[in-house]
RNA sequence: GGGCGUGUAGCUCAGUGGGAGAGCAUCCGCCUUACAAGCGGAGGGUCGCAGGUUCGAACCCUGCCACGCCCACCA
């Protein structure tokens, strides 16, 4: 609030705010943002009486950047907790980061990779070492860039998966699971990835149609395989036909003599075999398939692990120690010289899953590793959600949250990595195994050892709406926060993150009467970022928008308004430059008009005037309106209309309108009328910032203390004055009776008159500033004979003088005439054209309406209302036609 | 293979039974003393296709077509 370009025309000497020509966000991000620190404002209290309002921020990876995604997920978040902040509740937003077990090991073994080391090299201990120094380095980067969006998240409590408390509190819940069963440890199938070296749950497996090569191989002469594994023949320790199957149903029992091994396998019948797909046959490889290893289960197979953690060939032969890849083709090369392969090799199309972290194609195998049981904690995830104890929203994508909980396979939880929480097991030497909570003593002696894998990341994310809070502790925290009120992120993390949360909260918290707790009252999902033509944005197509480039050239504010002005429900959110641009506008146009305020001396001292003009009862009746419907929409999580309902009130009704009609009562001779405007005038803007405050923080803020007078409010409360900010003004609430229909229908009417004159100028192509003499008439019976001033202001019409003649006839709905005086300059051909234009549509209008009208069947059963309408509609066309005929005749 | 969703103006999207809307883009005219990051005006749509229900359908039902997403252990 420095450069001044303009001095003040009629400012009063207790409002000396000068606002620079245009917004420069900047400067005054950096300032808000440091005021807003700087006075606790961002901070919560857990022993306030005020009811509690909580948000636990989606932890972002720890080697994470800010990207577009986090601005939208922050941008919903921050106006949530910033309005609930305003509308006076103890509003926490707790912010922290997460370890990202696989993701920060893979870029830590890449720097090492540079330098030529691997994790091996250093061993356990020092490549840990590493990370965490890593993480003091460069991990988060993206907290500092939060403080450029605005986020109003509380910095003293600030989380990490890796710390202290919450690794107390994932070996808690490690404890408790263990000794009810819940977790187990067992040899199975897993998705397991040959880069990582390390098994993957069943959500970090990718799946794409691959196309890969069919080949089929006669085992015997009635027995003959299709495969695109073919290297997995080696492992085969069986053939499955199905029992029922006519060709092979008395081959059940027998032997067949594997290809390459000599070993014999057994038939075995087994329903799940498909006798129609290919030839009826399945070759068994119990420790490489998941179906496999079901059908060996049930046949008490032996399983023949064949590939080792890197996918090389293990089992003898000439086959060892190729790569699996190696290995297909010559199984197959050596299968065809002993003319085995009956039919050629074909293109065959199948999913193929890869791993979610470096796309490797994943390889099942069979393992021991550490499950969670989750039958029961799906079962609850599930059932608070049917029974509305936790609400998602939109309530449309509960169905994939269900089809998701209600299947869910048993969670492998155990990672071969060394990052991350190591799970809390010793094994003796003599086979003991002791699962050791937090405060046991871990067993010493000879030959104990703890287990050497960590921890599934989503294992410790799972806790975080409670482990924050400082669970396994009784905090004042969880007593007054939890459960939170809100979660908010993107659909795609549902099953992630958000069941699993749902899982663990339900199991370890109880509400005051003992009963299963869940983490939050209500999901709100938001879609993915996407460019302007819904396409997904990617580092290779180019389309990838960096929100600090917008924030460093439109400002942060411009940034949140045009993520949330994009952001339905559930739906993806396409943005571009442009309409960041047009957000930057929108900010540039706010302050613009609280820039012509202050000059003209609008102020929010004292009580509204009890007596106003219909133009300030019509913008108080449209604020009023404005206030409810945005309150509605902030509650339906609905932040596109949000957006949209105050872009089009301050822009439309107060700038195009209100402050252009106040023009003229301001510079007027009745001084009374122009300070009732003047706070009037204030009142709005005043009202209008803290709307859009949750949305666009930094401009609203500042503007809204130079609007206050650097906090006169405050100040009558004791308040210091370096406190003073929207963001702990209270949120406005609508005044029933300010609202004032007949005041809306005046406006109404008058500003389709002026539209209506504007449009005929238009069409004559007569210049904007130049004047018209004109006649008005009809005025009063549509209720604004008293805003004929201001129509002729704003329409630039003059009073009718001496040798008035109407050339031109502007018949406006509603039974206003405007007769303009433009001879010299009247296009008889293009009014003629205007006036067959209106004709048209008059008797377009006509026609429909009296069809409908002359319908039975509508009249007996349409409503009242609808009827009514129709019939007041009719009757303005035709008086329109007959107007709009006499002009024509007028015209000749 | 199963499930969910989408198709409305050039682009992105609102609009769940009664006069087709917004932003951006386009065209015309304006530096009208808050703002050219602005002001005024205009053009532009068989609401995917075909049936059905209804007095009345962008909206409800059926089928088809085209996209998209999620889930998935048929070799």
């Amino acid at each position: 609030m420095t450069d001044l370009s303009q001095p003040p025309r009629k400012a009063r000497p207790t409002q000396s705010a000068e606002l620079a020509a245009a917004y420069q966000p900047g400067e005054v991000e950096q300032r808000r943002y440091a005021q807003w620190v700087a006075a606790g404002h961002l901070n919560a209290d857990a022993k306030s009486d005020k009811p509690p309002f909580a948000i636990v921020i989606p932890p972002p990876n720890v080697t994470g950047s800010l990207h577009v995604g986090h601005a939208l997920d922050h941008t919903i978040q921050d106006s949530l907790i910033r309005r609930k902040r305003m509308q006076g509740f103890e509003a926490l937003w707790l912010p922290g980061m997460d370890h990202a077990g696989i993701a920060t090991q893979n870029v830590v073994e890449r720097k090492l990779a540079a330098e030529g080391l691997s994790r091996h090299d250093l061993g356990r201990e020092k490549f840990v070492e590493r990370v965490w120094q890593w993480k003091a380095e460069s991990g988060g980067a993206i907290l500092g860039q939060m403080k450029r969006l605005g986020d109003s998240v509380d910095w003293s409590r600030e989380r990490f998966t890796m710390d202290e408390g919450l690794s107390r509190a994932v070996q808690t819940i490690f404890k408790k699971l263990y000794d009810d069963d819940l977790i187990y440890r067992a040899e199975r199938i897993i998705n397991w990835c040959p880069r990582c070296l390390t098994a993957l749950s069943d959500i970090e497996v990718e799946h794409t149609d691959d196309e890969g090569e069919l080949v089929s191989i006669r085992y015997s002469d009635e027995i003959v395989v299709a495969t695109t594994r073919a290297e997995t023949m080696l492992g085969d320790t069986a053939v499955a036909v199905h029992p029922d199957d006519e060709r092979y149903k008395h081959l059940i029992g027998t032997e067949v003599e594997l290809p390459l091994t000599g070993r014999r396998i057994p038939i075995v019948g087994d329903a799940h075999v498909d006798p129609a797909f290919g030839t009826g046959c399945v070759k068994v490889t119990p420790a490489h398939d998941p179906n496999d290893f079901e059908i060996g289960q049930r046949h008490g197979l032996p399983s023949i692990t064949m590939m080792d953690e890197r996918a090389i060939i293990t089992v003898h032969g000439p086959f060892q120690g190729l790569d699996r890849y190696e290995a297909r083709p010559a199984v197959v090369a050596a299968l065809r010289e002993q003319g085995r392969i009956v039919a050629e090799k074909r293109p065959y199309v199948h999913a193929v899953g890869h791993c979610s972290r470096c796309k490797t194609t994943v390889e099942p195998r069979l393992s021991l590793q550490w499950f969670v049981n989750t039958g029961p904690l799906a079962k609850a995830a599930g059932d608070a959600v049917r029974d509305g104890r936790t609400r998602i929203e939109p309530a449309e994508l509960s169905k994939r949250y269900f089809a998701w909980v209600d299947n869910m396979h048993d969670w492998c939880i155990s990672r071969q990595l060394w990052w991350g929480h190591r799970i809390p097991v010793w094994y003796g030497p003599d086979g003991e195994v002791v699962c050791v909570g937090p405060d046991d003593e871990i067993p010493t002696g000879e030959g104990w050892r703890q287990d050497e894998d960590v921890l599934d990341t989503w294992f410790s994310s799972a806790l975080w709406p409670f482990s924050t809070l400082g669970w396994p502790e009784q905090t004042a925290d969880l007593a007054k926060f939890y459960p939170t009120s809100v979660l908010v992120t993107g659909y795609d993390i549902l099953f992630f993150w958000v069941a699993r949360m749902m899982m663990f909260g339900l199991y370890a918290m109880k509400d005051k009467d003992g009963r299963s707790a869940v983490p939050f009252e209500t999901v709100a999902l938001h879609g993915m970022v996407r460019d302007q033509f819904g396409k997904k944005m990617s580092k290779s197509f180019g389309n990838v928008v960096d929100p600090l480039d917008w924030i460093d050239r439109f400002g942060a504010d411009a940034t949140r308004f045009t993520l949330a002005r994009g952001a339905n429900p559930g739906s993806d959110v396409p943005v571009s430059e442009e309409w960041c641009q047009g957000s930057r506008n929108f900010c540039n146009k706010l302050w613009n008009a609280t820039r012509f305020a202050l000059i003209n001396g609008a102020h929010t001292d004292g009580d509204l005037p009890t007596e106003l003009s219909p133009i300030d009862r019509w913008i108080l009746s449209r604020l009023q309106h404005t206030i409810t419907e945005v309150d509605g929409y902030f509650e339906e999580y609905e932040f596109a209309k949000v957006c949209d309902s105050l872009f089009h009130f301050a822009w439309d009704d107060v700038c195009d309108w209100y402050v252009e009609l106040a023009k003229p009562v301001l510079t007027g001779d009745d001084q009374a009328a122009a300070e009732r405007t003047r706070r009037v005038l204030g009142h709005v803007l005043d009202q209008l910032l803290r709307l859009l405050h949750p949305v666009i923080p930094f401009v609203t803020d500042e503007l809204w203390c130079a609007l206050v007078g650097s906090g006169a409010a405050e100040r009558k409360q004791g308040k210091a004055e370096g406190d003073t900010s929207l963001m702990v003004a209270a949120w406005p609430a609508a005044d029933p009776a300010l609202i004032d229909d007949p005041a809306e229908a005046e406006l109404e009417t008058l500003q389709r008159v002026v539209t209506e004159v504007r449009r005929f100028r238009a069409d004559q192509g007569l210049k904007p500033g130049q004047r018209v003499a004109a006649a008005l008439d009809g005025l009063a019976g549509a209720g604004i004979a008293a805003h004929e001033p201001l129509i002729r202001f704003l329409a630039r019409l003059d009073a009718p003088g001496d040798g008035f003649a109407a050339t031109g006839t502007v018949a406006v709905a509603g039974g206003v005439t405007v007769s303009l005086d433009t001879r010299g300059s009247i296009d008889v051909a293009a009014e003629r054209a205007r006036l067959t234009k209106d004709r048209t549509a008059a008797e377009k209008e006509i026609s429909q309406a009296t069809a409908k009208l002359g319908n039975e069947g509508f009249l007996a059963k349409a409503p009242e209302q609808v009827v009514a309408k129709l019939r007041e509609r009719l009757a303005t066309a035709q008086a329109d036609l007959t107007r709009i005929d006499a002009a024509l005749a007028q015209l000749g």
